[in-house]
DNA sequence: ATATGTGAAACCCTTCACAGCT
DNA sequence: AGCTGTGAAGGGTTTCACATAT
């Protein structure tokens, strides 16, 4: 989202577009691969083949780098590699602590890409004491008393929720307060935070549900009907209004138009 | 102005922006803690606070839809969330298969908010024979030779892949062959599919390198600086080879300008 | 001959501001 | 008076197509 910035004097032009950055970790993917298997030097159509966009986007993209390639050649792998790490901050070393050790919080610990690429983990913290002491992935659980400490000693700037959904918000504000910038949060809720603090969220439900609104849209698109409406044919409202049925606004939902096509099926879909 | 798309001849402009389709499940969401709350009514100015957009969006997210509200009142919640449900698909019901109960694919089994909401898992699927039979979050996992029978029997298909990267694309395309035309992948690997298929990608690694991204910026603009540029600089890779540290493309490093700002480091730390 | 780098066009998304309805 | 629904303006992103460099 946004960086909350007021304004830039722009020495030089140092915007790189927000959907460019988000790309770039994808370059960086596919070059590091490319440089195992010790390739030297790679077209724009190679890699964002490799990347899974089209080349026109990678070379803007990169344009907003600076010239990194060559004409009528393509770009070095090596170079181009320790550029886009250098843009993304990886050439430096990121402490970061979790926070809520649960299920996720464990898996998330375990995964591999976490720790490489620049990032260390510092921490891992559970308000659960049976969890604290335990090891996970390596590295003891601490508990949660010991957040503002922890942060403050290893200069940690970045951190993990994986909280359940009741507890991110105050833990957000613990982390906040006591230094961290950055937020990746991977509970289902929505974290409010001051000016100047980057938060992401990965949202598994959200994901599925995304999916779901194309896929329902392709099995509508099967039969020949313009959209969804699952299999229940639309019916007049105010049917059953028995229980769970919600009606129209306040009253008269029989006017002239509600929706774009379906309004209350007869039958509420268990 | 038409628009030129080679696509549906536009019943009713039911054309839903992708953007506002990824909104609609944070709408829900915060819809269903005011329903759960009984709060019958809501203004696009409150509901929007509640899911960290600005009204304006909400309004024109709302307005491809169509008119649910109440000019003067609000939003009915109930009518709201039933509307959103349907739109997004949630009024029936999608058995889900998850391949790859490691770690994280165990995690995200007992993660709650993956059956709730209309998805259901019907199967959890793995290639190791000793996960075969264990239950998590109260399901057998099944074998991967199984994947096209149950697939087929389930009529699935939402397919979610949280295997290593290398099997990850194998595992696609049998899902794929299977008759799956959505797919949640959590493999840090881009995955390549048919035209007709969906694939989004949730990727933790990457969500944290934008983080740094921006968070390297925050640091750089403390000091005056206009940006990166380490601290302590971490040897650039391959630092060890002869010709030490990537050079700029062919040769002739020292040409006008490369990058906007570093090039590489001045000392190469071998 | 080949592939990059980039203005310009096209497209998509967000924000503004106010008409219109309750 | 209050709040929704929406044209229109504004900004950002993608795509095109070709000048430019090797």
């Amino acid at each position: 989202m946004a960086t909350g910035r007021t304004h830039r004097p722009a020495t030089r032009s140092r915007g790189i577009p927000e959907a460019t950055v988000a790309r770039l970790p994808l370059y960086l993917r596919a070059l590091t691969a490319l440089s195992e298997r010790s390739v030297p030097t790679v077209s724009s159509e190679e890699l964002a083949a490799a990347a899974g966009v089209n080349s026109a986007k990678l070379r803007k993209d990169f344009s907003y780098l600076g010239s990194y390639g060559t004409r009528g050649v393509g770009y070095d792998v090596e170079y181009l590699v320790y550029q886009i790490s250098r843009e993304l901050g990886l050439t430096q070393d990121w402490p970061i602590v979790m926070v809520g050790i649960g299920n996720l919080g464990a898996a998330l610990a375990n995964y591999g890409g976490f720790a490489s690429r620049g990032f260390r983990v510092a921490a891992l913290i559970d308000a659960d004491p049976a969890m604290v002491g335990k090891p996970v992935a390596g590295i003891a659980v601490q508990f949660i008393d010991d957040l503002e400490r922890i942060i403050d000693e290893n200069g940690v700037s970045i951190g993990v929720i994986a909280t359940p959904a009741g507890a991110a918000q105050q833990v957000c504000d613990r982390l906040v307060a006591a230094g961290v910038t950055s937020i990746l949060n991977f509970a289902p809720t929505v974290l409010s935070v001051p000016d100047g603090v980057d938060v992401r969220k990965v949202d598994l439900s959200i994901e599925l549900q995304i999916l779901a609104f194309h896929e329902q849209r392709k099995a509508g698109e099967e039969n020949g009907a313009p959209a969804p409406a699952a299999a229940a044919p639309v019916a007049p409202p105010v049917a059953a209004r028995t229980a769970a049925a919600p009606a129209a606004p306040a009253d008269a939902p029989g006017d002239g138009r509600n929706g774009p096509d379906g309004d209350m099926p007869a039958v509420m879909p268990a």
